[in-house]
Parts: structure tokens; sequence; C-alpha cells
DNA sequence: ATAGGTGCAAATGGTTTGCGAAAAC
DNA sequence: GTTTTCGCAAACCATTTGCACCTAT
């Protein structure tokens, strides 16, 4: 088990404990796009102790030090995700619920280019599409 | 008054009663960028016996007949705006929380190519940017 | 001994719902 | 006279917090 602690954005240093590997594993496993309530089903899988609010205060603790990213998917529910090498966004089907990781050159410079018009810095960018995969598009007649 | 009921993608036609005019006059007034309880404070103010159910309900139904655009704006914020002509996309400013509109044609071609290249039938596109404006990054400092 | 982390239960805040009364058709 | 809408209060659900206990320095 990792026993120092980090510092990264976050003031304070922070301690790995069994909780937090725990919830930060399902993190990795699940690769992308969870919500608390299915980290904390999984979490409470394999330790029946561990309490809803260990679940959340450790998902804020991961994204104010910028471990992972919450992101809002579809109508309200929001997703956490390992932070990853490359900037991702997400297309969802509204039909079957898929996630459709989408990326490249051309929203970086939009975002760049967004930016320069506005003279504004910006820290975050969300592109969030919705819409029918083929097959549901199918269906829907 | 308006006295006729609608019919657009709802299934059943409804009423415009007072209290949903009412509303809708303070979506219209607000322009964008109105959140319920925003929209509930200002309809109390005209009409104290409006109840917040009823300004929830309304903001449901307009949303499904798509009369506005429900939109999620920073961190959790739902705002809702009357549904114009023209995409135009928010960037929101974590120092004042200034809200930028911005459009192009850029946007509108980026989300043609993803259309195009995931085979995915797009309805809704959002794209939301968060950073700080000129004056709040200075100030940062 | 002290600070930080946890579990529990209660609090919070936003949104929805059941229901009887009122309004619209 | 039926159907829809409203206001109210209660319910709901996700998230946060207060607090006593526990754990690791």
């Amino acid at each position: 088990m990792l026993r120092m602690s980090r510092n990264l954005n976050y003031a304070k240093p922070w301690a790995v404990t069994t909780q937090r590997e725990l919830i930060l594993d399902i993190l990795q496993e699940a690769g992308a796009h969870i919500d608390a309530k299915e980290v904390y089903r999984r979490a409470n899988e394999r330790d029946p102790r561990i309490s809803i609010a260990t679940v959340y205060r450790s998902l804020r603790l991961f994204k104010e030090t910028g471990l992972i990213d919450e992101r809002r998917l579809g109508q309200m529910r929001c997703c956490y995700e390992i932070k990853r090498r490359g900037e991702h966004h997400h297309l969802i089907c509204r039909g079957c619920g898929r996630i459709v990781e989408v990326e490249g050159p051309l929203i970086q410079q939009l975002v760049m280019q967004l930016q320069r018009e506005n003279r504004f810095h910006v820290t975050k960018a969300e592109l969030c599409l919705e819409g029918y995969c083929e097959a549901c598009e199918e269906n829907q007649r």
C-alpha cells in the first residue's frame, strides 16, 4: 500500500488510507464515467463497513488534488474519472445510454480560439453531446 | 392574455394560465441564464401566492414542449432560457460569475464532424467553458 | 498527545409528488 | 361535468456536515 502523502494543488498532504485506496482502485478499474452511487456500491461489496460519506469525501479530495475529473453527462448525472492525458469529450446516446468518447485537435483549436477572442483564461472545457446512435436511431421508427 | 393552447412536441395541449404566463414573462425578461430559484423569487414578488412546485412544473412543461432550453453552467447550477435562433454556448468566469455567450460557425462544424465520424444523430450539443475573465485573472495575484 | 480520517445519523438543498381545492375547458 | 392546474406539505434523492470514536504519527 502506498504510504507517502502527496502534495499537488491541495494545501495539505493527505494519507492514502485503505478506504481511499479502495476507491481509487475502483475508479481505476472503471476507467471512466462512474458516478458516486456506483462507486459506493462497488466499494461496499469489498468493504461493507465503508460509508457513503467517505466515498463523497474521497471523491472531493481526489477532485481537488486533480487526480480525477468530475463531469456531467446526460441529464443530470455527475460522473468521475481518473484524469488522463489528452482532452476528450462525451457523446451520450439517449436511447441506450452508451457513451462514446471523442477527441481530436479541432476541439482544442476551438477552445483556444474562444479563449483568445474573449480574453478569457479557460481552465475547464466540457463538450457534451446528446443524441442517438445508429442502432437507436433506427429503432426509433 | 394568450388564450389558446399549444401543441408542439408535447402530447397534450396545455392551457396558458396566469401562472404560466407570469413565468414565461420572467424568462422572457431575463433573456437567459436564470435558474429555478431565481424564477421563483421573481414570480413570488409579483404573485406571492405562487408555489415553487408550479415553477418547477412549468419549467418542465416548457422544456418538454421545446419553448425553453435547460443548460448546466458552472458547477452544478441548472439554468433555463427561452429558445432562440442560433446555437450559442457559455463561458463562465469562476471569479465573478459573469457569463459570456459565444457562438460561431466553428462549433457547428465541429459538431457536424463528430456526428459524421461517430455515426450519431446529435440532438443537443453543449459546450461549457470555465475559467477566469481578464479582470479576475489579474486579481488572482 | 495531536492531527487527520472514518462511520453514523442528522441536516441540507434542490426537485418531485400526492392530494384536495380551484380554475379552465 | 370532466379534465387540468394549483398550492401546500410531505417525500425524495444526492450530497454535506457534526460529532464521537478510531488510527497513525
